[in-house]
DNA sequence: AAAAAAT
């Protein structure tokens, strides 16, 4: 199948061609042709399917006859986030290069000036998040009776995020008489309902869900104390050859503290969550996508469709509340037939999550250990009683079977102050021989420490238990290589550690346009 | 529980 017997016009074939993609993915070769025909098509699909292409370029193709007459857009695209609604922006532009179309761009924390004066210019695709959409519809700047297409993009994400609302009062603005593309990733009753409403004769087009991340990404698992976590994070930053990496944490000022906390030992990082201006946001994301950034911070608003290629690794640093965020999250590396790493940072009371998890992917993430860090069980609640187990098996004697050597070209981009030159803020603990706990300064403790403590301050819940264990640590033998052993019950892994195995389907790598 | 989205 090739893009030319979709029936697309040359400008938008040859923009297709230039961007390299000779042949449709699945949803592309399906949708385009009825929409096209200007039929309602009901998709169900996810990013990474080529979605977004299989709307955006038939759009192109309607669009490009006639024009738009001020404040009069001729069709609307609804995003959950920002960010997703700025991604199908770039669609547009990169296909739309042949074919003159105006676009105006709508969402929040960006100044009314520049939408509201292209508005005014006459617009022939409106991309939006719904609140700035109201907002300026309730201005007196849009006029919603000249729409022709409208597309609702991640309907099911929409209903998460309470948008449901707003969605159904936009379309009720719009004219009966127009063309309705909906996706969703998830066919839930109440998503069902909302096709039901907005479209007319649907045709649908369903494809299978991008081969599942649980095949082509290598998962692991360290269980640690809370506040161990960032030295768990960075000791897998430094050993794991990682080129580019999106790090979530569940809240968003744990993103701004670890992101701190990152820059502070040397390493190149940003930080994305959605109380960032948007400004930052913008730059920030761009930032990573050319490689400016090697690591992003980051809250679940880039959990879900953002697309930025040859990420090698996702660290949840907080185990994900909802077990499909996982999924959503680890998601975004090994994507496009390429191999991923994903480590999840596990605290003891993360036992109930970690289970919902696997029981949604259907295995178990095999657990690795950091040495140097304890690695205490994780903890079920059952019943109001504590029922521990299945945390890391226990170390393996032979630590060479499992030793995996320090790698080699991270030297480079190590932080400066590793080695005998640690200057007073010099965090890492491992960082050289030291004598008894006792008789260190209190100033070459770990500035995780110190961070973690200063983080609870006013917290009388502090654990003794947890004092014991870290002094016994601390007294370790210090010169020890740092090393991932792992445990018993994943032999597999331990014996592709060094190289991430093929996605088990050899995936046609279909190009997503 | 948290995050997302309008100011």
């Amino acid at each position: 199948m090739h893009f030319s017997e979709l029936g697309l016009g040359p400008e938008v074939l040859r923009a297709v061609e230039e961007v390299g993609y000779t042949s449709p993915t699945p949803i592309q070769e399906k949708a385009i042709p009825w929409v096209l025909q200007g039929r309602d098509v009901l998709g169900c699909a996810q990013t990474g399917t080529g979605k977004t292409a299989s709307f955006t370029l038939p759009m192109i193709e309607i669009l490009a006859q006639g024009r738009a007459k001020a404040r009069m857009p001729r069709s609307l695209i609804l995003e959950p986030t920002r960010e997703l609604a700025a991604q199908v922006a770039e669609n547009f532009e990169l296909y739309g290069k042949y074919n003159k179309l105006n676009m105006a761009l709508l969402i929040g924390g960006e100044s009314f000036g520049d939408q509201i004066k292209k508005l005014e210019r006459g617009v022939d695709v409106l991309i939006a998040t719904p609140g700035r959409m109201m907002d300026l519809f309730d201005r007196g700047n849009i006029l919603l009776t000249d729409i022709k297409i409208l597309v609702i993009d991640e309907a099911d994400r929409m209903l998460d995020m309470g948008f449901i609302p707003d969605i159904e009062r936009i379309v009720g603005l719009l004219p009966k008489i127009r063309q309705t593309l909906f996706f969703s990733a998830t066919m839930p009753p109440e998503i069902k309902r909302l096709a039901d409403q907005f479209l007319l004769n649907p045709r649908e087009v369903t494809v299978a869900p991008p081969a599942s991340p649980a095949a082509t990404v290598t998962q692991a698992l360290v269980v640690v104390d809370e506040m161990d976590k960032r030295q768990a994070l960075r000791h897998f930053l430094k050993t794991d050859d990682v080129k580019n990496a999106f790090i979530f944490c569940n809240r968003k000022k744990d993103v701004a503290t670890l992101h701190q906390s990152l820059v502070k030992h040397g390493f190149n990082a940003g930080a994305l969550h959605g109380d960032m201006v948007q400004s930052k946001r913008t730059e920030t994301l761009e930032a990573f996508k050319t490689g400016k950034l090697d690591l992003l911070v980051c809250s679940d608003v880039a959990a879900r469709g953002i697309d930025i290629s040859g990420v090698s690794h996702v660290f949840n640093f907080d185990v994900p509340f909802h077990a499909e965020d996982y999924v959503h999250r680890i998601g975004r590396t090994g994507r496009a037939g390429k191999s991923g790493r994903a480590f999840s940072i596990a605290s003891p009371d993360d036992g109930k999550l970690v289970l919902a998890i696997e029981k949604l992917i259907g295995k178990e993430i095999p657990r690795v250990l950091v040495d140097g860090l304890e690695s205490p069980e994780l903890e079920f609640e059952e019943g109001g009683r504590r029922r521990r187990g299945r945390g890391a098996a226990a170390p393996k004697k032979d630590k060479a079977e499992v030793h995996r050597p320090e790698p080699r070209r991270h030297q480079d981009r190590r932080p400066r102050d590793q080695g005998e030159d640690v200057v007073a803020d010099s965090p890492e603990m491992d960082a050289a021989p030291r004598a008894s706990a006792e008789a260190r300064p209190p100033r070459s403790e770990s500035r995780d420490r110190r961070d973690y403590r200063e983080d609870r301050r006013g917290d009388e819940r502090r654990d003794d238990r947890r004092d014991d264990r870290r002094r016994r640590r601390e007294d370790q033998d210090d010169d020890r290589t740092p090393v991932i052993g792992f445990g018993d019950d994943v032999p597999a892994f331990i014996l592709r550690a060094a190289r991430p195995p093929k996605p088990a389907e050899p995936d046609p790598a279909e190009p997503e346009v």
